[in-house]
DNA sequence: GCCAACGTTGGC
DNA sequence: GCCAACGTTGGC
């Protein structure tokens, strides 16, 4: 199964957010590496999700995919902010999909914590930090998930 | 297809 | 609020 790490900012959308609402529609992503990485996801990979633009930008928790890659319907909407008039229904550009809440951390996993770890040297997130949806490898996920529970040194 | 200018992200 | 990194746009 693969893994991902979605970054967003606390104030715009965070996980108590996620948490209160069930699941979302990840729509607006408009950078095409981000897109790239999304559209490889399948229902049931696992999302670390990520607080970005604070003092302490963390993991906090995790969430799953509930709904493969479709077409972002803001695109074709006029009225959003996300707008493209280069996408047709034929060629959509944007891909966007659902995740739905699944756990907060006991210990949110610090960009700083992160940064000193030899498991996570390679990891996409730390190599190439504009990058708002990043992939996410079977060890690295299994370090993450280890250091976010409670029992966590 | 290259590259300069510009815009955006995100850490600090 | 600043700045580095880097993605995007547009002129040529």
């Amino acid at each position: 199964m693969a893994a991902f790490i979605f970054k967003n900012e606390p104030d715009d959308y965070s996980l108590q957010d996620l948490k209160r609402d069930g699941s979302v529609a990840w729509n607006g992503v408009r950078n095409y590496g981000a897109r790239n990485r999304m559209k490889q996801a399948e229902e049931g990979d696992l999302v670390f999700y990520y607080h970005s633009g604070i003092s302490k930008p963390a993991i906090v928790g995790t969430a799953r995919i509930s709904k493969a890659p479709y077409p972002d319907p803001t695109q074709y909407d006029e009225d959003s902010p996300y707008f493209d008039a280069k996408a047709t229904e034929d060629e959509p550009r944007w891909w966007t999909v659902e995740i739905k809440f699944e756990s907060e951390f006991d210990s949110p996993v610090t960009l700083d914590a992160m940064k000193d770890v030899e498991e996570l040297a390679d990891i996409e997130v730390l190599r190439q930090k504009r990058l708002s949806v990043s992939v996410v490898t079977p060890d690295e996920a299994n370090w993450i998930t280890n250091a976010g529970s409670a029992d966590a040194p």
